[in-house]
DNA sequence: GTGGTCTAGACCACG
DNA sequence: GTGGTCTAGACCACT
């Protein structure tokens, strides 16, 4: 399922608020918000800006951290990866 | 990671710039920039080529200090050791 | 040099801050303000209560680990040794 | 020999300039411009205040340590010792 | 001029 | 909320 890189997060919707943000996260990376190894927002930002609690926000990190598009630098950031579009996964199943 | 001998600290980048000049310098002692039991760049002329602190540039030059690729005379300056390209060991560590 | 359990930090003394935060709190240890595997103040708290910076305070708790007075949790917190008063050393080396 | 606390150097006076100024120091501390366990003026300081160039000062400073009135933190200042006006000494005498 | 020391504050991930 | 990390700048003695 695509995501509007503009979309709020709608709570009563089929799709979970974590996968919701994943998804609008893909969008946003693809088309470009952050450039590849530069930090998107931080997580705290992620929880105001779309009014989401810090382990939803965690959640939907860990999924793109695990499709290989954003990496996590301990106490540092989060980054985009290099190759921000890898190959194919199991991006709205899980 | 490799650092180019001519590169810039990138604020943004997931490697913090103490990390990033340390790169460089080691790229650069290894060009031959310095002999060896020569005297590198004073720590404030490397604060004012690269935009950082002293701090910052003290960090970048323990870690060579640590890898044994150069040494520190107080009061004098920072040399080139010897042997300046010793044996590879974890660079990223601190 | 020992210091009072209700010292309050001197800016302009030889001893620099951390180290007389350190010998407060050495103090304040052996007074049995905080009982053996029970936490002290925090990070922050010990910011206000004394004046002084994280790094400052970090710096003064770094001390009383190595000394085997504390331990850190991270994220956690930081706690009191079993053995709070280990052999003497070297207090002013850091 | 006494020396005014607010005078100062003469250049062909018969005592060496940085006697004069071991004099006129001696005498502000127990005049009490500087409490005991406070730092006196740098060495830079005093160098812009009295016109003298800084080993001059610092064999000032090196004498009134000899003499117990002083005492030297490396890297971080002079201070006024404890009991600043110690057993009489060899104060002119050098 | 050099390197040495110290305090400061902001930002982060983490539980 | 916690501790972890990093950069910043001022001041010092010293050669």
């Amino acid at each position: 399922m695509e995501y509007d890189a503009d979309a709020e997060i709608i709570r009563d919707a089929p799709e979970p608020p974590f996968q919701q943000l994943a998804g609008i996260l893909r969008t946003r990376i693809q088309r470009g918000d952050w450039a590849p190894r530069r930090p998107i927002l931080s997580e705290t930002r992620l929880c105001e800006d779309y009014g989401l609690s810090r382990p939803t926000v965690r959640r939907a990190i860990a999924a793109l951290v695990k499709e290989g598009r954003l990496f996590v630098v301990p106490q540092r950031g989060t980054y985009v990866a290099d190759r921000s579009a890898p190959a194919s996964e199991d991006e709205s199943a899980e």
